[in-house]
DNA sequence: TTCCCTGCAAAAGTTTTGCACTACT
DNA sequence: AGTAGTGCAAAACTTTTGCAGGGAA
């Protein structure tokens, strides 16, 4: 294949992140957000959604659930679920069904990229490709549709697990 | 865009389906995995996996169970359930995560494809774009892990509902 | 005859909702 | 003060499991 080398892969969080909001920068959006929509912000909200932020990439509503927990003990997971589909409303935060029963979400606002997951240790690298892009919006294009959004995600074994015992 | 024109759109059920098993071959395919398991061939696999092959494409446990229901108002859940996970071993059946609660099964065995999906009328449109599936491999390789499976979800408005009353 | 399979009901896991109380604005 | 938000518990929804009885090999 003598195709240029487009693809970055984010295998290191600190990657993946780089031109991302910072963290103040993404709570004031939120909190602008709420104004706007006439409602509240709370302190509940606020760690909730610092939380969040602070704990990075692919979080379940469970796991956040016990990073909350930890700050404030009172807090339930019904504020986790609502907080969570107000951050997706204000569009802060994606939802994303890997194939698991439980959603994971993550922190919307930097560059987009797409996911590989591997199937024995489920770590999850982070990738980007303007071929795959392009590519989408002209199969779109084709079927006549308007895209919103895409995902493409990759299941197999990362480097570490294929070098591993069996296979 | 100067690429040539390689997307394969299947808009219409007997497209997708062209190449896939007939029932029959699938069916025996089913009993044959099943000896090989040491398991048995009962009324109620049958049923299910007949309802399943003949209802087409990405069906819930839900919409399953409906129709076999039909048929023998005494199946359960569980053995839907069951037999589900059974055809997913036996690779006779893929199970999808759309952005739902729930899963979706789709029969195996048929050419591999893509799926678009209207986020308002909830139409699956299916395409096949080769370009795509050499850039997954690609990219699979720049990353330095082995491919066993990947999806590529395309979501968006229809050509029907984009003429719509609203944008 | 021996297990495997089935149906029922109960359980488990995730997410949502009703309600009385609390606390932003 | 008024309205939206919170916590709790219960409900809803999807999927799994335990168990006693039934059926394929």
């Amino acid at each position: 294949m003598n195709r240029r080398r487009e693809t970055l892969v984010f295998e290191h969080p600190a990657q993946a992140l780089s031109g991302r909001p910072t963290a103040e920068e993404w709570i004031e959006t939120f909190h602008a957000q709420l104004k706007e929509r006439g409602l509240k912000s709370t302190a509940q909200r606020d760690e909730i959604a610092q939380a969040f932020y602070r704990m990075g990439r692919h979080i379940s509503a469970e796991e956040l659930y016990g990073e909350v927990k930890q700050a404030n003990p009172h807090v339930g997971y019904a504020t986790i679920y609502r907080t969570l589909k107000l951050l997706k409303e204000c569009e802060l935060v994606s939802e994303r069904h890997f194939d698991e029963g439980q959603a994971r979400y993550e922190v919307l606002g930097e560059r987009h990229h797409d996911h590989f997951i591997c199937e024995r240790c489920g770590r999850i690298i982070e990738f980007e490709n303007p071929q795959i892009e392009r590519l989408q919006q002209a199969i779109a294009q084709e079927i006549g549709a308007s895209l919103t959004r895409h995902k493409v995600e990759l299941y197999g074994l990362c480097r570490d697990c294929r070098g591993g015992v069996n296979k």
